[in-house]
RNA sequence: GCGCCGGUAGCUCAGUGGAUAGAGCAUCAGUCUUCGGAACUGACGGUCGGGGGUUCGAAUCCCUCCCGGCGCGCCA
């Protein structure tokens, strides 16, 4: 891209200058350029004169002037100018900005695409919420994020792998299996209530008449008498192809369903993994429970790894999973999306890997903070009475997959967010997703518009492309790759909803002062053509990659 | 009490070492005989929570205090 070859010309400058005499020996920092801010500072800038001035032993200006001079040649840049304190301002040309239009509408939708990742395999897990109940509004926030860094990650030529990690097992599903058998002799007249610590919502029900229907009183006993466990892992079952379903209506696609139980199963991991850690003598017995000596490694306290009445914590559990991870299935990076309610377990988990072998850098746990519900001024609870929720499903059905998966990108992770859903259904200026898409629709319109008359941009002269607004947009459109660098580095895909709207915003303006076809200016009409299947070609693969559709009309 | 996250324009948020701190919405004032007005232009609006420090340069890094959210050994 672009910032990189200019990076690469400033680091160049610095030799030949030190070459020349111009400036003293010295090791080189790493260069950077930034944007600035205002557009006379050029497209972009360079701080290296500012940070070098100590060890050259030369005033910032002096340097930055001795650079200016030694920064070779190169078709983009047309001008190179030093400004106060020292910086060193870089302009792109506006023929070869015009240029661009032709390169982006050939590459089409790999337009932005790289190898940074270079094949390497990557694994992102996320949503995993527990099939004991239907997800919700929370956990829509965290299925959004991960499916957008996966899209951009595969964009960036890593090879990803998407994951729902299944908690089929342990405490929460036993009182599933418990509730699910209430509801389910309930079906057949008996007169049980639900378990004090077990499920309220109504769903519950709904699975035990599903099952009911199926196989009938197959999983019925003799009053008293504890439910099979068979019922319990056929309702988790059904739980979970609701939220497979649920999942889907947002766009969101995995590429495996990984069951907790597996682990704990014969061959499983779970078992090689206690064993490992008992003979790193990681492990203790005390109180009736096995601990983790987790206080050892660095950690603030010990964990729990068997409970004292025998069962494995999920945490046990999740060191088997990382160890399946990181040793059995080798990636080379795992990336954990959790809601920041796991806070604390990040550093544990951290520490498990370590223990067991792994590498803890090349985990990282991207924690999103919670979400709350509103409607215009109205709080929306996010339980209503008896364990009712809002589900993830009922806020898709109500504002659609685009405004849910376009507000749940657009604040960062570690901001708390307000989820409005009267704002994200409006269909006015208010609403920042309509504006993007609308933007597309329109240049689809424009087009569809031009084969009608038959005009295309066959042959066209991208060099008219000169006009202020075409350059903003131009220079807009070149910098989703950038964008798409940044949100892989920061793990923040809040950074393409903001971008997604930039663009827009800078079409439209475009669009209000540029004709695009018009009889009388032929050559102009099929170069701006160009540029706006240049545009479109950007704002769907941006649109693409945050899951939300990008369409042709409105 | 300890840990993590947040506090930036009236509201919702970008911006984590650069130049005069930005955007959307809201408010006010404008723009259209032509490709989609779900648009565009301008104005108004800031002690970047407070204080101290580091630096040529701090919203950004360090220290400290205040406020809010989340979490803190046998839930996940």
């Amino acid at each position: 891209m672009i910032r990189d070859e200019i990076i690469e010309l400033v680091g160049r400058a610095l030799h030949a200058a030190q070459a020349a005499g111009d400036l003293p020996q010295f090791a080189a920092p790493e260069v950077t350029v930034e944007h600035p801010q205002r557009t006379e500072h050029g497209d972009f800038s360079a701080n290296l004169a500012l940070r070098i001035q100590g060890l050259a032993k030369m005033k910032a200006l002096e340097v930055a002037e001795a650079l200016r001079r030694h920064v070779p040649a190169h078709e983009a840049v047309s001008e190179v100018r030093v400004a106060p304190p020292g910086f060193l301002n870089l302009y792109l040309g506006a023929g070869w900005l015009a240029g661009q239009a032709s390169a982006i509408a050939d590459a089409g939708e790999r337009y932005a695409s790289s190898d940074r990742g270079a094949g390497q395999r990557i694994q992102i897990e996320y949503v995993s919420a527990n099939p004991t109940g239907p997800i919700h509004v929370g956990n829509g926030r965290g299925a959004a994020i991960g499916s957008t860094l996966a899209n951009v990650m595969v964009a960036a030529g890593y090879d990803v792998e998407q994951e729902y990690y299944v908690n089929d097992a342990g405490t929460q599903v036993a009182i599933f299996g418990r509730t699910l058998y209430a509801r389910y002799q309930q079906l057949f007249g008996r007169d049980v209530t639900v378990p004090e610590n077990g499920y309220p919502g109504e769903y519950v029900l709904d699975v035990a008449r599903g099952i009911k229907d199926q196989a009938g009183d197959r999983f019925l006993r003799p009053e008293g008498e504890e439910p099979s466990a068979e019922l319990g892992q056929l309702g988790i079952q059904v739980m979970v192809d609701h939220i497979r379903e649920d999942l889907a209506l947002m766009g969101v696609e995995y590429d495996r369903w990984y069951s907790e139980r597996s682990l704990q199963a014969e061959g499983g991991a779970y078992n090689r993994v206690l064993d490992l850690l008992r003979q790193q003598k990681h492990v203790v017995e005390r109180e009736g429970a096995v601990w983790f000596a987790s206080s050892e490694l660095g950690e603030s306290k010990d964990n729990v790894l068997i409970r004292s009445d025998g069962m494995p914590t999920y945490y046990a559990t999740d060191i088997a999973y990382h160890y399946d991870k990181f040793i059995e299935r080798k990636f080379d990076r795992v990336i954990d999306i959790w809601g920041a309610d796991h806070q604390g377990h990040v550093s544990r988990v951290k520490a498990a890997v370590a223990a067991i072998g792994g590498d803890p850098s090349k985990l990282d746990v991207l924690l999103y903070q919670l979400v709350a519900l509103r409607r215009g001024d109205q709080a929306v609870p996010l339980s209503k009475r008896a364990g009712e929720i809002v589900t993830l499903r009922d806020v898709v059905e109500e504002v659609g997959k685009d405004a849910t998966r376009f507000f749940f990108l657009l604040p960062s992770a570690n901001q708390t967010m307000d989820f409005d859903l009267e704002l994200a259904k409006k269909q006015s200026d208010e609403n920042p997703v309509y504006y993007v898409q609308y933007a597309h629709a329109r240049i689809a319109g424009i087009l569809a518009k031009a084969v009608e008359q038959g005009i295309s941009a066959d042959g066209a002269d991208a060099s008219l492309l000169t006009h202020e607004a075409e350059q903003t947009l131009l220079r807009k459109l070149l910098l989703l790759p950038e964008v798409l660098e940044t949100v892989v580095d920061d793990l923040g895909p809040h950074h393409l909803p903001h971008y997604a709207q930039d663009l827009a915003s800078a079409f439209h303006v475009f669009y209000t002062q540029c004709r695009v076809i018009d009889a009388e200016n032929p050559d102009l009409s099929r170069a701006r053509l160009l540029l706006l299947e240049a545009a479109r070609v950007v704002l769907a693969r941006t649109l693409g990659l945050m899951g939300v559709s990008a369409p042709e009309q409105m």
